[in-house]
DNA sequence: ATCCAGGAACTGT
DNA sequence: ACAGTTCATGGA
């Protein structure tokens, strides 16, 4: 991490593939969305550090990413928790120069990839919004998704107020470990969701599913198996989460109706690609199929 | 009205 | 191992 300290303000020097502007499209994607806020060219969110809401203010200065605290002075220790947070974030530790070499060679990634060049995988850090995330997500369409996120992290998350406006957290899986599957189907959560949500929360509070226990599980497929063993965890979610929260270079979620659909027209089909197809592009794309499903997701919303 | 959503578990063979 | 069924509700 490269970054610099002061007590109001910190910078965090991006590596040189980065382009803010790409990362802030993908960004505001959704006007639902609940957990950060957008003005202008700036991002507003709270990031927590132990029992602190740090209210920050992100924005691009200079070639750095600059993160400014609204709500008095983080301590050091606090001030690099953020500056770590931020900088998963945005997957600011991977090197795009092997991807986009990659993609000049690859006949569906050359149409894409330099058309956002600079655009980061923009990442879940925090391992219960991202399984949450994914279970919502679920067969359901993604407005009605995102609906389903706003009301379960205002019902029951934090938030402080700036300005008058609240910014939110995400609630905690301490919290959501002792409701009921009855008080998720008040916000509209299928009884599914509500137990593999809740159950989830349990697993987290008993301090079995972290992030760490995850990476120790091993390589690809055996962290992979770890997460599908919880319910509520298919293939595609566990390749979801190690996306955008574990930062597997090669999670690959295959059956992905969205990266179905950007490949539609890439392919010059009118049919969703078979399972063979996915499998061989996933060949080519070995090691990148993570950013490779990332920026189709990205062209998707053009 | 009908089909599909950024699927997964459960059931029966 | 594999195929069919159920879950649930909003959007197009």
């Amino acid at each position: 991490m490269n970054w610099t300290d002061a007590p109001t303000t910190i910078k965090l020097n991006p590596p040189k593939e980065f382009n803010y502007e790409e990362c802030l499209v993908f960004l505001g994607r959704d006007d639902q969305e609940i957990l950060y806020q957008l003005k202008g060219d700036d991002i507003y969110k709270v990031i927590r550090v132990g029992d602190e809401l740090i209210l920050c203010k992100i924005g691009f200065i200079k070639e750095s990413l600059q993160v400014e605290f609204l709500n008095g002075f983080p301590s050091p220790k606090a001030r690099e928790k953020v500056a770590a947070y931020v900088w998963e974030w945005f997957d600011l530790d991977t090197n795009l120069a092997g991807f986009y070499d990659m993609a000049t060679q690859d006949s569906i990634l050359k149409e894409v990839v330099p058309k956002y060049a600079g655009l980061r995988m923009i990442g879940i850090p925090d391992l219960f919004e991202a399984l949450v995330w994914a279970i919502l997500g679920q067969q359901i369409n993604l407005p009605f998704a995102y609906t389903l996120k706003k009301r379960f992290v205002v019902q029951y998350g934090e938030s402080i107020s700036y300005n008058g406006e609240a910014h939110w957290l995400f609630p905690s899986f301490e919290k959501v470990a002792s409701l009921t599957v009855e008080k998720l189907r008040e916000l509209q959560f299928s009884a599914r969701k509500a137990e593999y949500i809740i159950g989830i929360a349990g697993h987290m509070k008993n301090g079995e599913l972290t992030k760490e226990a995850l990476w120790k599980q091993g390589d690809y497929r055996q962290v992979k198996q770890a997460l599908i063993h919880y319910r509520g965890i298919g293939a595609w979610s566990a390749d979801y989460v190690m996306m955008k929260c574990l930062h597997f270079p090669n999670a690959y979620p295959i059956a992905d109706v969205g990266l179905h659909n950007a490949l539609k027209p890439l392919q010059g089909n009118e049919r969703r690609p078979t399972l063979e197809e996915l499998e061989a592009l996933s060949e080519k794309w070995e090691g990148w199929q993570a950013y490779a499903t990332f920026y189709l997701w990205r062209f998707l919303y053009d």
